[in-house]
Order: structure tokens, then C-alpha cells, then sequence
DNA sequence: CAGATAACCGCACGACCGTACGCTTACCGT
DNA sequence: ACGGTAAGCGTACGGTCGTGCGGTTATCTG
């Protein structure tokens, strides 16, 4: 009975998971949680197939982890930068701007990873389908509930219909990863931008709480 | 140097290859193009896998082929009713229904065929990626051409922006489609159909000529 | 110090993969 | 009627897949 403290070997393997992990959500990003294979993961990072194995357990659990590595990611550079504004219009855009680099700076080599994986799960079943599932909702609601603090703010009208205005927000970022990445044009991003801001100064109380260009 | 008459043995063959795509893009819907198999394909038609493979040269023709039948599938559910309309708003409300209906009603198990295997292929490169980027090409490219020619017979306004108008319907549409599959729920097809009614009549010259609700 | 534990490797397994080749059978054009 | 041709099968190949097991090494616990 004794507090975990920090071990040499279990550091080790920790270390040595992130950098499995960080070859295998860029992986992922481009040919699917299907196209990661433990012994291509071992090869290109000069391990054995058996120990990367080891350190997952099994097929499913890396992917899981691969999912879990992903959500670590977007959180950093989607969410988190958009927690240092209040609530309000701005921190709508924030979020939405910042999910716009995200993906156009490809982050990830495939573009959005959840747009990949979650076009590859959608329609089978087993756990990682519903972590994959889990994550979109928890996006979805994040910013439903971003919406909902600015309209609690006053900046955006009482009567707006909040699912309604996420669901076509997130419509028009997946849209703009989807074509950019199918057709390696960029010009769809300021088709989102431009779609997203429409719709935002459409539900402001107060317009000029808007930039004029994306 | 004859004419190609009706042939047994070749006509033999093209049904089998029917019968064959027509199990594949029902997989491939689901799990990917990746996701077919000659051995599975075989199996579940009670063929053998030589044969499979034979009747189509190599994997790649296989998805190739798979590509293409899904296309007549999605042209005859989606494209070719809509031309039974002059063209008009009508036209181009009737093109979304029929894609939110395709969609809805799971013609492909997996929801839409090309937003599974766009997905797939999109970071890739090869003749998969380039067959499936000229289908969506070309989807949008009809769309675009159908408000034009809505915008001509004077029932779109004039400084309408059409790109950015397709652009924002398509990303509905699938937005529509991935959420369904995802989450099975199919409260987005009328979040989706609401959204592009009230894009519609923003452009219309004549709002009355578009349906109250979806 | 002794013993447990975890990282990591090498090796082997059964299954499935795409592809190749040769065979039989049935239909074709001449 | 005959030679060519395509459908379709059986078998085999080399390769990769996920997984299991035993062993070595280094670290932590008592």
C-alpha cells in the first residue's frame, strides 16, 4: 500500500505508448483505424510487433487508444484556446475559427481525424464505433452549450433555435475538411468561414460583435 | 468484324458481375472498399474466389467497378427523377429531397455510398481516390448547373453566389447523412431539409414557388 | 537481499489476403 | 463442324494480419 510513484519502467512504457500513439493517429488521419496494422506501427518506429502488442493488449484497445490520443489533440487546439474568452458570439467564432485551422493546417495528415473515423465507424458496432460516436456528441454538445452561454450572455436572441444553428455550423467545418481534403482546395474554408459568420450575425443580437471577414 | 450480338457466355458473365456489385457496394457502404474481399465476396455468393477475381482482373478494377455501380444506383434515385421537372427551384428542392430520401431510406446499408468512400479515399491517391473525387466532381457540378439554370428561367436572383449556395446545400445534405448513420437518429433529415428550404428562399425570386414545410 | 513485475523481444500459429496458373465446360464466329 | 474464347473452379504461392508464449532485462517492493 504505498503511493504510485513515478516508475522508471511504467514511464518507460507510457513514453514509449505516446510515441506509438502519435504515429498511429497520423495513420489513422489518412487510411482509417483499420489500415493501422501492429506490425507496420512496429516497423516504422523500429520496435517488435509483439511488444507493441504488449503495451495495448490487443487490436482494439490500441484503436480505442489511437481514439482517445485523437480527442487529447482536438481538445488542444479547438477547445481549450476558445476557454480563454468569455462567453459569447466571440468565443462561438473562436471555436468555429479554430476548427477551420485545425483542419486546414492538417494537424492531423488526413485532415479532421473524427471526420475519417467516424465515416469509417459509422455504421458498424462494438466499442469503438461508440467511442467514436461518444466523442461527435460531445463535440456537438460543447458547442451547443457555447451557443446557449452567449444567448445567456445576451448576444444572441432568445428565440434562436440552438440544435438547429449547431447542426448546420458543424455541416458547414466538416463540409470545408471534407472537399479541401477530397479535392486539395483550400478556397472551401472561406466558404465555411463566410456560411458560418451568415448565419451567426443572423441569430446576433448585436451584429458588430462580428468581424466584417472571416 | 461483326456486331456484338447478345452473347451467352459474355451476358453470363455481366450478371454475375452484377450480382456481384451489387453485394459489394452494399459492403463497401458499410465497411469501405477497403473492406471488400475477393475471399468474402466469394463466400457469400457461393462462387469461388478465382472466379471473383477473374470477372474483374485485379482488386482495384473490383473497386473500380463497385465505384461505378454505385454511381447508376445514386444517378437513378437521385439525378435522373429530378429531370422529369423543367428546370426551376423546383428542380432544385426536388434533387434534395431526392438525396435526403435516398439517404434516409438506407438504399446502401451504410448510408450514402460516396460519403462513406469519399471519406476512405479522400487523403489517398490512385484511381480509387481520383474515380471517386470526379463522382463527387460531379455531383456538385450538377447541382451548381441545376440553380443556374433555375437562376435563368428567372426564379433564382440574379447576384445569387452559386458556388457558395451549392457549397452550403451539399454540406447539409451530408451532414444530414453522417449524423443518421452515426448516431442513428433521424430527427436531421428535417434539420437538414429545414436549413436548405430557408436557404432556398432566400435566393428565390418568388418564395411562394418553394413548399411552407419540408 | 529476494521476489515480483513490466517492458520488450523472438518465434510460431492459424487465418485471410491478392494473385497466378491450369483445367473443364459451354458457347461463339466462321 | 471446328477452333477460339470466356466463365468459372481448384489449388498453390508468398505475404501480412492479430494473437499467444517463453525468455531476458531492468526496475520496484518488501
Amino acid at each position: 500500500m504505498s503511493v504510485t510513484r513515478a516508475d522508471g519502467r511504467v514511464e518507460r512504457g507510457n513514453q514509449t505508448r505516446r510515441l506509438i500513439l502519435q504515429r498511429a493517429v497520423r495513420i489513422a488521419s489518412v487510411e482509417g483505424l483499420e489500415g493501422l496494422s501492429l506490425g507496420r506501427l512496429a516497423n516504422e518506429l523500429g520496435l517488435s510487433k509483439s511488444g507493441v502488442f504488449a503495451l495495448f493488449g490487443s487490436k482494439v484497445e490500441l484503436q480505442l487508444a489511437t481514439v482517445r490520443a485523437a480527442i487529447k489533440v482536438y481538445t488542444a487546439y479547438v477547445v481549450q484556446p476558445a476557454r480563454e474568452l468569455p462567453p459569447g458570439l466571440g468565443q462561438v467564432w473562436l471555436l468555429c475559427r479554430n476548427w477551420l485551422t485545425y483542419s486546414e493546417q492538417r494537424v492531423f495528415p488526413g485532415g479532421c481525424f473524427f471526420y475519417s473515423v467516424s465515416a469509417e465507424y459509422d455504421a458498424r458496432e462494438g466499442k469503438v464505433h461508440d467511442t467514436v460516436a461518444g466523442a461527435h456528441g460531445n463535440w456537438f454538445t460543447l458547442l451547443e452549450r457555447t451557443i446557449d452561454e452567449a444567448r445567456r450572455a445576451g448576444e444572441v436572441g432568445e428565440d434562436t433555435d440552438i440544435p438547429q444553428l449547431a447542426f448546420e455550423i458543424v455541416a458547414l467545418l466538416e463540409m470545408a475538411n471534407a472537399e479541401s481534403v477530397l479535392h486539395d482546395n483550400f478556397t472551401c474554408y472561406s466558404k465555411a468561414a463566410d456560411g458560418i459568420l451568415h448565419r451567426l450575425r443572423g441569430v446576433a443580437t448585436d451584429p458588430s460583435l462580428l468581424p466584417l471577414t472571416p
